[in-house]
RNA sequence: GGGCAUGUAGUUCAGUGGUAGAACGCUACGUUGACAUCGUAGAGGUCGCUAGUUCGAUCCUAGCCAUGCCCA
């Protein structure tokens, strides 16, 4: 009979649909509630290795609650990524022609929509193919009506209480971007520099202070220089002048604590405009302040003429060989040092003084932090919980604003003195200036929108239809787990975290998975410019979603990167065609899918063995399923269901499917389907695409539930049976014993044996006997004689030939007769190595056993254990040694 | 410089205070009434190094070495 192969190509498209149609993701009345909201992804992105792995972990989280008794909400969306959308619309407006600056605000913002709508879904359908059971009915986008007023909102509201503010600071300004950035988005690189001595004179002296720097060029800022305070080498110069070269500028020079004698030569130049630590200095020194870039990074009319208009690394060289000129140039040596680089553009990030808001942190992060360290929100792994404190406790302002188009338009008016109105919208901002100026004055609107991250830290409660108080919000915030990469705690775990604590007052989820990053298979870190980035949709259509799925899960243990191999798909590929020929096995031996078996009815102790089994598998998974344990629940499952059932289960099953005994062919296909059933109960929220097949193909659900995606696990968990276990623990090492003989003596695994239990105590002469059907089907015996067929003493017969091997198993003599004759020196290797072995055994536990302390002091317990381990091997030990002497 | 991880079979990784495990790869044999995307058997490990605690350490503690990441 041929039932066909898996074709997950078909299957996986074909259950996603069903699902969709029957609406099988909404969430569904049930005792209790679970939720997740899912880590937006850009808008403008595509299905990554992260997202997979990412999506993976929710999906079987979000499988196994519905599955059991949970009202289940998994919230998908996406976020409009403010700089990456409108660099993507602008870059394609060009090709056409368009210029952004041409057509203005709103018809580009138009266009971005545009393009929105036509692109905006490729990952969430990408997201379907993976197979994620989300409520797409609820889908979400940052720059929807609904998110944009509860930013709007959270804005006003934190304006109200001085927690967002404008300020004129230094900021991470983007020259390529022209807009400032977060701290966040600054990448700190580490690149081959060179710091520039120059001499600056000392003002009415011959003398010169010599300073260190490696951005000549914004020397055309400076306005004081500063040596420490304990660095005697300039105390003289202290309160004295030097004179900017090719400015002639008059630099104060101050003691600061800043300058670090170590460093350069101890005096460095203060450009207060343009470096976050000189900003201090010149904070506390009192200088002024001098900006001499414009937006772009071009120098401005701050600056000498023949500079204005250059390139600030053109205007490097350009002052660089001025200074060469002047001689004051001394010395060049070459460092590393860290640069600063935008995220978004990887341009040089220049410190540059603008107006800005901010977002008080500070403030915010109190109760953010308090909700961590009392436990109301965990960490998984825990470690994670310092990596959070240690960011919190050092939280820097927020920069929020962005000089973009695509984004919220922050909610701030100007009067004509520049007084600034922050209201939900225009008309009541109006009445606001109106009050306050006791007159109808015109405002202009603040030209700029938030940081995508500002609304992004809204999404567990925004998405839940916040700040309108529903059903959804009541039921399912705070949301029960959040799944996250590391590399986002602080961008959006921690901000989601201070703002869900500030507008409702709990925080947005009880527990955080973090999961590691996905690399490939030698440990570096994926990259389009490396080329080692391994597509999931490639993945997915050469090996399924459902084996891509059980690796990413497989190896997602906690505090560990994934390293990812295609082998590794490749054999959980495998895992599904053994699935599905299992299926096809129990097809063809027509067996029954139970919907329930009562074990106490069953009488092989095949089927109580693998029952059991099966309880034990099934506690083990739900446990580590429970503690974030997917490796290991993916293990466990997997063992049972390749191991347990398929190799040995299924093949002692044979014995009674191919027998005449219709009570025993009853009862094991019952207990096969039965167990098969719940095999796929078991493997659903891992792969659910195969699983859901198999249960519709065979047509297992009940009149009540058609899919298995709402079939709740077994709720049994106490099936012990010791004596079955032992029995058929016992037959699988006889069975297993004479496979590897017939392999050690180069016999065919294929041919037939006979059996002498002659020598063996009655006991297990019995069980023996008693189990003769599966040891003779499995063990490939022609028959078992429980007496001596030719008489005693032929191990070796008349005319000197070896047909007889003995095989020693817990402590007995199984004689094995083969048809043909025994090279004698192989036999007698196979002796000889398992004496060895035994020996070296033996000795291990003799030491053991013959040290005091050991005996003493350890439990008895183990002691005993020792002893009994001693005993058995010693026995082995005897009757090869036995064998081995009648060979002789 | 501060912090956090990680180091176990050829590779990727589990794991445990009491005789070291899996998958993949490798070797040999095999088409045995689901499955060659398979089966059976096997080889392969001073559990990073050095001390300490302990009757006993791969596991606990300390130090060191190596690697990776985050923050300055």
């Amino acid at each position: 009979m041929n039932l066909g192969k898996y074709n997950h190509k078909k299957v996986e498209s074909k259950i996603y649909s069903y699902w969709e149609k029957n609406k099988l993701f909404k969430p569904k009345k049930n005792k209790k509630a679970f939720s997740i909201v899912i880590p937006p992804p850009n808008v403008t992105g595509s299905l990554h290795m992260g997202h997979a792995l990412n999506n993976s972990l929710q999906d079987v989280l979000i499988r196994y609650y519905r599955m059991n008794d949970h009202e289940t909400l998994w919230q998908p969306g996406t976020d409009h990524a403010g700089i990456a959308t409108q660099a993507l619309v602008e870059r394609s407006l060009k090709l056409k022609n368009i210029n952004k600056e041409k057509i203005g605000r709103e018809k580009f913002i138009k266009e971005v929509w545009k393009w929105k709508n036509e692109y905006g879904g490729k990952i969430t359908n990408q997201l379907k193919k993976l197979g994620c059971s989300c409520d797409w009915s609820r889908d979400a986008f940052t720059m929807d009506k609904n998110l944009s007023r509860s930013v709007v909102k959270v804005f006003v509201e934190l304006y109200k209480k001085k927690l967002i503010y404008k300020s004129k600071k230094l900021v991470n300004w983007d020259t390529v971007l022209k807009t400032a950035i977060s701290d966040l988005e600054v990448d700190q690189r580490e690149v081959n520099s060179k710091l520039y001595y120059i001499k600056y004179q000392i003002e009415n002296s011959s003398e010169f202070i010599t300073i260190a720097t490696t951005r000549p060029e914004t020397m055309l800022g400076d306005t004081g220089v500063a040596v420490n305070p304990k660095d005697k080498r300039y105390t003289s110069l202290v309160g004295k002048f030097a004179i900017l070269p090719i400015v002639g500028r008059k630099l104060k020079i101050v003691q600061d604590e800043y300058a670090d004698p170590k460093q350069g030569t101890g005096a460095v130049k203060i450009t207060p405009a343009h470096d976050f630590n000189d900003f201090e200095v010149g904070k506390r020194q009192k200088l002024q302040k001098i900006n001499i870039f414009t937006d772009d990074g071009k120098i401005n009319k701050n600056a000498p003429k023949e500079y204005i208009g250059l390139d600030r690394f053109d205007a490097r060289k350009k002052i660089l060989q001025r200074l060469l000129e002047l001689e004051i140039l001394v010395k060049e040596e070459n460092i590393k040092n860290k640069v600063p680089f935008g995220d978004r553009s990887n341009s040089i990030i220049e410190p540059y003084l603008t107006e800005q808001w901010f977002v008080d942190a500070k403030k915010l992060s109190i109760k953010a932090k308090k909700i961590v360290k009392n436990k109301k929100t965990n960490f998984f792994p825990e470690n994670w919980t310092k990596t959070y404190f240690q960011w919190m406790n050092n939280i820097e302002p927020w920069c929020i604003s962005r000089q973009l188009w695509w984004g919220h338009q922050i909610p701030a008016w100007y009067g004509p003195d520049k007084k600034i109105f922050v209201a939900e919208d225009e008309k009541k901002a109006k009445l606001l200036a109106k009050k306050f100026y006791k007159k109808t004055v015109k405002l202009n609107r603040d030209q700029d929108v938030l940081d995508t991250w500002f609304s992004s830290g809204l999404w567990p409660f925004a998405t839940l239809g916040w700040p309108n108080s529903n059903y959804y919000l009541k039921r399912f915030y705070p949301t029960s787990v959040l799944v996250t990469g590391f590399d986002i705690i602080f961008f959006w775990v921690a901000r989601m975290i201070m703002l869900g604590m500030e507008f409702l007052n709990k925080e947005p989820f009880k527990e955080i998975y973090v999961h590691a990053l996905v690399r490939d298979e030698k440990g570096q870190k994926m990259s389009k410019s490396k080329g080692n980035v391994i597509d999931p949709l490639k993945l997915i259509e050469n090996y399924s979603a459902d084996a891509l799925r059980f690796t990413l899960l497989s190896m997602a243990s906690p505090g560990r990167d994934v390293k990812l191999s295609e082998q590794r798909v490749k054999g959980y590929r495998n895992f599904l065609t053994k699935i599905w020929n299992a299926n096809n096995f129990l097809k063809m031996n027509k067996c029954v899918f139970k919907n329930k078996i009562n074990p106490k009815n069953l009488s092989l102790n095949i089927n109580k063995w693998i029952y059991s089994e099966l309880i034990n598998t099934k506690n083990l998974a739900e446990m580590n399923i429970k503690d974030y344990r997917f490796d290991e629940a993916a293990r466990v499952i997997y063992k049972f269901v390749w191991n347990s059932y398929c190799d040995w289960y299924l093949e002692l099953s044979k014995t009674f499917l191919f027998s005449n005994n219709e009570k025993y062919i009853k009862e094991v296909r019952s207990t096969s389907g039965f167990i098969f059933k719940e095999i796929l109960i078991l493997l659903h929220p891992f792969i659910p695409f195969i699983t859901e097949e198999l249960w519709l193909r065979n047509k297992l659900g009940s009149k009540k539930e058609k899919f298995l995606m709402y079939t709740p696990w077994m709720k049994e968990n106490n099936f012990k049976k010791n004596k079955e276990l032992r029995e058929i623990n016992e037959i699988i090492e006889i069975i297993t014993k004479l496979r590897s003989l017939k392999n050690e003596l180069n016999i065919n695994p294929a041919s037939f044996v006979d059996l002498s239990i002659e020598e063996i105590n009655n006991k297990k002469k019995n069980f023996i006997l008693k189990n003769k059907l599966i040891i003779k089907k499995l063990g490939r015996v022609k028959s078992i004689f429980d007496e001596h067929p030719f008489g005693k003493d032929d191990f070796i017969d008349k005319d000197g030939n070896a047909g007889t091997a003995n095989l020693v198993i817990s402590n007995e003599i199984y004689k094995v007769i083969f048809d043909k004759d025994i090279d004698l020196d192989l036999i007698k290797n196979n002796l000889y190595k398992k004496h060895d072995i035994l020996i070296q055994k033996i000795e291990v536990i003799h030491k053991k056993l013959n040290n005091k302390a050991f005996v003493e002091k350890a439990p008895k317990n183990i002691v005993q254990q020792e002893k009994n381990i001693y005993n058995d091997l010693k026995s082995d030990l005897d009757k090869i040694k036995q064998t081995i002497k009648s060979l002789k």
